[in-house]
RNA sequence: GGGCCCAUAGCUCAGCUAGGUAGAGCAUCUGGCUUUUAACCAGAGGGUCAGGGGUUCGAAUCCCCUUGGGCCCGCCA
């Protein structure tokens, strides 16, 4: 059974499933899986034909942690205070809206539309208020759960609230000396005394209670987390103790997921500079191809991607799913798969990536990757192959590895070719000389004209055009391609080739 | 110190919570076709399922140990 399904189909009842982040910088593709695997789940509890929903936190109070290393210097002044407090390094947004935005929408591009929090928001709507009150009180007993599970020794002023100085702004200075009706007392490193009002967006509960408190306030029940919350004695654990026992409520079935690695770099990390923006990956890869390489495997693996040569293998692999799917030859699992991994857009007649690889090597404009498509009997709609040219581009122009790149030699170039493949190149040569114009079927009929008058196979003759022309032994079929270039430019590189004398 | 994941063909992986003669795609090789596509069609080679032990009539699959690789926690979220 495919692992989606699998995982909710014993289920029962309403189902919520959430997700979340900080957006405290560029969201990058390691991120992405956090939000993809929970939009599968939601996917897998519809296709059960549950009573599902689908919620997305965003963490605009968290505070900034540190100056990271795409932020300025004068950011030392916002750490600690909540991202939504602080102003973006660009424009007039908040830091945390700044940061949200181009992510929601680099996820609607990829079909995922969850209903979206902001957690701030609930603490101003006073959501928490009740929560928060009952965790004061019971302040002790908490206490002794996080350090049971945890197994780590709390200090002994520790409070179950963090109130936000409302002098300097910061959520991380104030110390709490008392609370009463539901007003935080505390004394601010800053040196000034005030209140909060726990009903307000005047603090925050810390991580490990405010994530119970999340579940029972917004009826979670299946959540996604990365393998650092799930670690024994880690923030799910102490939640789930938390949920149970203080808040009555049963916590959400877990779902770990692993890391996305980058092919031969480690695991992404965006302070570490190894990652690829979530943007970046849909100016190359559709979305679908997204959806896919999170669903086609278990949370529990890792993923190893490569965007160069194993990201047109993946897209080899999704487009023979889809034919085989239109053929209605694909397994129950493979059939769910390709439906999780689907958009809403339809999926038939798409161009075909690795062939688009190539003729945008070829040819600079649009309109002629359209006419030679469309010579094939394909019509695709403009907007769509627009799109995935402009994707096929950039991906050779920043992943492609060599053996996907070609370059016309130099005229003068020097190559190895035996006689056998000279007399070829030599009896292209004529035939091109007496052609009567210059076209694709002409080209290639002078070309296995030529490689006839030879004694080498059709293959062999081939090899020979392409390591004259771009120096490989393999290339773009040939008469696309010599259409492309200026007759009397293939003309001067065959004659250097062939010792002929140009007039 | 603790925890999780992974190891199956040259590469990427499936198969593992129904234990029953090792699979797919790509790559390679052979043959065919000889050109809308670096295409397509047919076939072949290629694996002590990391190693060891156990359970079983039978283990890639379940249990234990070992090795190797990766990650996470022991700050904060």
């Amino acid at each position: 059974m495919y692992w989606g399904l699998s995982l909710v189909k014993d289920q029962k009842g309403k189902q919520r499933v959430s997700t979340g982040i900080s957006p405290s910088g560029p969201i990058h593709l390691g991120n992405l899986r956090e939000i993809l695997t929970g939009d599968i789940i939601y996917k897998s509890l519809v296709l059960s034909e549950k009573d599902a929903s689908f919620i997305y936190l965003c963490d605009d109070i968290d505070p900034l942690r540190k100056v990271y290393p795409f932020l300025p210097e004068s950011y030392s002044a916002h750490v600690g205070k909540p991202l939504r407090d602080i102003p973006a390094p660009a424009g007039d947004l908040a830091y945390s809206e700044y940061f949200l935005a181009p992510f929601l929408k680099s996820i609607e591009t990829l079909d995922v539309k969850p209903e979206v929090i902001r957690t701030g928001q609930l603490y101003a709507e006073g959501k928490f208020g009740e929560i928060i009150d009952l965790m004061i009180k019971r302040k002790e007993e908490i206490q002794n759960i996080l350090q049971n599970i945890s197994g780590r020794e709390l200090e002994k002023r520790w409070f179950p609230y963090n109130p936000k100085c409302s002098k300097c702004g910061r959520i991380n200075s104030a110390i709490p000396y008392e609370y009463s009706d539901g007003f935080v007392y505390y004394k601010c490193a800053c040196g000034y005394e005030g209140k909060s009002d726990i009903y307000k967006d005047q603090g925050k509960l810390p991580w490990r209670l405010e994530w119970p408190a999340k579940w029972k306030i917004l009826g979670v029940t299946i959540e996604p987390f990365g393998k650092d919350h799930g670690t024994q004695g880690g923030s799910y654990d102490t939640g789930k103790a938390i949920s149970e026992i203080i808040l009555n409520y049963p916590a959400p079935l877990p779902q770990m997921f692993e890391r996305i690695l980058l092919k031969g770099k480690g695991a992404m990390h965006s302070s570490t500079g190894v990652n690829i923006p979530a943007t970046e990956i849909l100016d190359f890869a559709p979305p679908e191809i997204v959806r896919y390489m999170m669903a086609r495997v278990p949370p529990s693996r890792h993923i190893e991607f490569d965007p160069e040569a194993g990201f047109l293998n993946l897209m080899d692999e999704f487009e023979r799913m889809i034919r085989l799917g239109s053929e209605n030859k694909l397994d129950e699992d493979q059939r769910v798969l390709l439906r999780i991994s689907a958009t809403e857009k339809s999926m038939d007649d798409l161009p075909d990536y690795r062939h688009l690889t190539t003729l945008v090597q070829i040819y600079s404009k649009d309109e002629q990757i359209k006419n030679v498509l469309q010579r094939s009997g394909k019509r695709y709609s403009d907007e769509i192959l627009a799109l995935r040219i402009k994707q096929a581009r950039f991906w050779v122009d920043h992943y492609a590895p060599e053996s996907s790149k070609f370059m016309v030699s130099g005229e003068t170039a020097p190559v190895s070719l035996n006689e056998l493949e000279k007399k070829v190149i030599c009896n292209f040569l004529e035939n091109i000389d007496s052609m009567e114009g210059w076209n694709a079927d002409l080209i290639h009929e002078a070309a296995r004209e030529a490689i006839g008058r030879s004694s080498l196979t059709p293959s062999e003759g081939f090899v020979a055009l392409y390591k004259a022309i771009i120096g490989k032994e393999r290339g773009p079929r040939i008469g696309f391609f010599l259409e492309s270039m200026e007759r009397n430019k293939v003309k001067r590189r065959l004659s250097f080739i062939c010792g002929v004398q140009n007039e």
